[in-house]
DNA sequence: CGGCTTTGACCAGCGC
DNA sequence: GCGCTGGTCAAAGCCG
């Protein structure tokens, strides 16, 4: 089981038996962008999309009406729009998770940056980045205003160094919370 | 004292 | 062109 792979490279030595607390699928996001997540149950939301692909709408298809201050829809991502050309975009991960608290200890250090209000959710969006020497990593948080039990995730970047903490905590958490599966 | 949070300002993209 | 919105910066303050 890979949930967070990628997110957090060293989950090969977590405890398999706590991830199956509920399986995989953390959105369905897959489907609707046409692309199914290949076998893999429901990761998470890749939107590299380029034309604003609303992230609402599936949100509206799923089980949330009005949750479209999800992740916006970003827009892009500013560092490098030089010589003019093509905007890249990092592409983003997107999960929700029912917690408790906005926090989700993944067993990185993060350094929270910005905090902004967004519409329509009467929840701040917090900034968060990698502390890691040379890690670029970025991901915000954010509580659903609909559903105030739901907190989204957002990750932008991988992480290419191990995690910082013990692993130990990382059961912590998923005791914590638990993956909104939308349709299963 | 160092690392982190807070918070307002600033900036760029986008729609009207 | 203007205003709105999302994302980031940075100064100041907080805390261990």
């Amino acid at each position: 089981m890979k949930i967070f792979e990628g997110f957090f490279p060293s989950s090969s030595t977590l405890p398999a038996s706590s991830l199956s607390l509920n399986t995989p699928s953390s959105l369905g996001y897959g489907e609707f962008q046409g692309g199914k997540v290949n076998g893999v149950p429901g990761l998470m939301v890749e939107m590299e999309v380029p034309d604003s692909l609303n992230v609402h709408d599936i949100s509206q298809n799923k089980s949330f009406p009005e949750s479209n201050s999800l992740a916006g829809n970003e827009s892009e991502v500013k560092s490098g729009k030089k010589n003019g050309d093509k905007k890249i975009r990092k592409p983003r991960y997107a999960f929700q998770t029912r917690s408790q608290v906005d926090i989700l200890d993944d067993g990185y250090r993060w350094r929270k940056y910005g905090q902004k209000a967004v519409k329509n959710n009467k929840f701040p969006r917090s900034y968060y980045r990698c502390t890691h020497q040379g890690c670029s990593v970025k991901k915000q948080v954010q509580r659903l205003t609909k559903d105030e039990g739901v907190v989204v995730t957002t990750y932008e970047g991988m992480h290419s160094h191990p995690i910082q903490k013990s692993n130990d905590n990382f059961e912590h958490i998923l005791s914590q919370m638990q993956i909104y599966a939308t349709s299963f």
